[in-house]
DNA sequence: AGATACTTGACTAAAGAGATCATATTTATA
DNA sequence: TATAAATATGATCTCTTTAGTCAAGTATCT
């Protein structure tokens, strides 16, 4: 599980529209752009990908940008890490096979399932819901 | 926590060493080359990094080869694999301090936490003692 | 009409991974 | 002492991925 720039900010751009997918109007990539000093032009690739998976929706246009189009309770860092980011994860050895290296590789795979686990119980929701009530605090320091 | 090849091939190279160092005479690279395939000019190079940790010695000289210098018991597959792969693990996101951007770090940090937590428990030692009984027949499927 | 904002495809620079090579140097052994 | 077997060392090379850029086009609101 490596968690690429690209993978981070595709979370990033996630969970703003998650925050503010109550409000009727979409979220302009400006926005996200200003406040997290994400490059723009990045941004837009990342957020195509995202559009491809059907996970956003874009209004063009004037007063046009991005909006939620999935429950947020539904996506997980995990999703959006596996879908954004490289395919491969942890190493395939695809060698000759050893007992040595299949050993090796059954424990590649424990540590990526690991990380797996964590990644896959954080919902985007429950992200928000952290961020608004108290746990976001401790950023600020 | 990211596992390359260069990793795996340290590991292999250590294992191999591991096993062997009851017997009294070094292990060439021929015989690791040999038995996993590893090109051997690759593993010279991560033998030259093994030996600059201190953990494996070298024979120079006809019948020369490598030593393991330290106790397999006492270095884990974390060990090697955060002095032999790149410094950098998981994603060090450095952009403004966000909350939404802490709170991911969080998450990484948690994600790589936990992989790094399997592999803290798999010593050298254990894994030979494994390789050596039973275990190691599930891979000969 | 004009400003705002997304669309699309191509492109580039830098870094890291995974080797590879040529040329020493050391040591056991015949 | 000659020779074969090994490691030592530094340079180099190619390929892929990552991160980021650019230019020209299209849609929509006011």
């Amino acid at each position: 599980m490596v968690i690429s720039a690209r993978v981070h900010y595709a979370c990033v751009a996630m969970l703003e529209l998650a925050i503010q997918s109550d409000e009727g109007s979409p979220v302009a990539i400006r926005e996200i752009t200003d406040r997290h000093g994400v490059p723009g032009p990045f941004l837009v690739q990342i957020l195509r990908s995202l559009r491809a998976l059907g996970w956003v929706q874009s209004i063009r246009g004037s007063q046009g940008g991005y909006r939620l189009s999935v429950d947020p309770a539904s996506i997980t860092l995990l999703d959006i890490a596996e879908a954004i980011g490289s395919q491969e994860s942890g190493c395939r050895t695809e060698g000759k096979g050893t007992p040595i290296a299949g050993m090796l590789q059954a424990q590649w795979d424990d540590a990526a399932d690991a990380s797996r686990r964590v990644l896959g119980q954080a919902t985007l929701s429950g992200l928000v819901e952290r961020a608004r009530h108290g746990d976001a605090t401790m950023f600020y320091i």
